[in-house]
DNA sequence: TTAATTGATACTAATATAGTATCAATTAAA
DNA sequence: TTTAATTGATACTATATTAGTATCAATTAA
């Protein structure tokens, strides 16, 4: 049972890359090269989360893309929703219907719930916090805090 | 994000029913119309549970499958674990290696902790206490108390 | 004008999930 | 002792998901 596949995996990556970049573009192929992530793939990625609203781009020599949103704001299950699907127990959930089984439904209150705390703990990850996390753990470049 | 697929999800309706009727064997037809289960499949997945000594088997007419182990100590974990592998983060862990992306790293580790909430969650969701959830939602067949 | 870039989209490959089919071996019961 | 109901074992097909590649048009800084 993975529970982060390529797409999301990548896609945390790429945000983490343009946050630490934040207020300048950076092009697909340089996240790509830097971060190791097939190019063509990444591409898409970043369409997507431009619909969603993350990221912004630019086109042309010397385009890329920039971050939008906070990058507080941007919790790993938005992730997970927007390239695995909203978190769920089983099918039974989609179609929404009242489902005839009585054991699946038992099971399904419970699944509920861990569902519930599944997903609560994946909003406590965002963009942000491991970009935190991952500057302390890697405190090589000193920030040159504005002036400049 | 599907937490549980089909085998699983199946796997637990039949241990369900076997942990109903324990003591006695029960046939593979039985559960699979019973509880809508393609019949094939569900043979295949009685026999993994058969190699994982959840249950056993009696061939012949008469023959069926019966709980083996107590219902109590058969967790949810443990069926996504057969049927789906241990529950991990990314393929990252897999490859037992260090890996060189440390932004990939910082990631893991926030994982690894929602992983053993995901985990510990599961754990306390056992065919008995689903079994007894089920009779408490549906108390049709009063069970004979011994003495016959 | 050109080269570096994104936008859009179509395609392929690999893997996982779901389900079906077949036949041999066993065994209770007629 | 034959038969029918069953499991054991395994091979097969179909579909969906995941992962990755390729192509070409549009844009834009230099």
């Amino acid at each position: 049972m993975k529970v982060l596949t390529k797409n999301t995996d990548y896609a945390i990556r790429a945000l983490l890359a343009l946050a630490a970049k934040k207020g300048s573009y950076m092009s697909a192929k340089s996240i790509a090269t830097e971060h190791d992530i097939p190019y063509q793939f990444l591409r898409r990625l970043l369409q997507q989360m431009i619909r969603h609203n993350l990221i912004v781009s630019k086109e042309g020599v010397q385009g890329g893309f920039m971050m939008q949103k906070n990058p507080d704001e941007i919790t790993v299950t938005e992730l997970i929703e927007i390239f695995q699907g909203k978190v769920q127990v089983s099918e039974c959930m989609f179609r929404k219907q009242i489902c005839g089984n009585r054991a699946r439904c038992v099971l399904r209150h419970e699944i509920m719930r861990i569902e519930q705390v599944v997903q609560s703990e994946f909003e406590k990850v965002t963009i942000g916090k491991l970009l935190r996390d991952l500057e302390a753990a890697n405190p090589v470049h000193q920030k040159a805090t504005t002036i400049s």
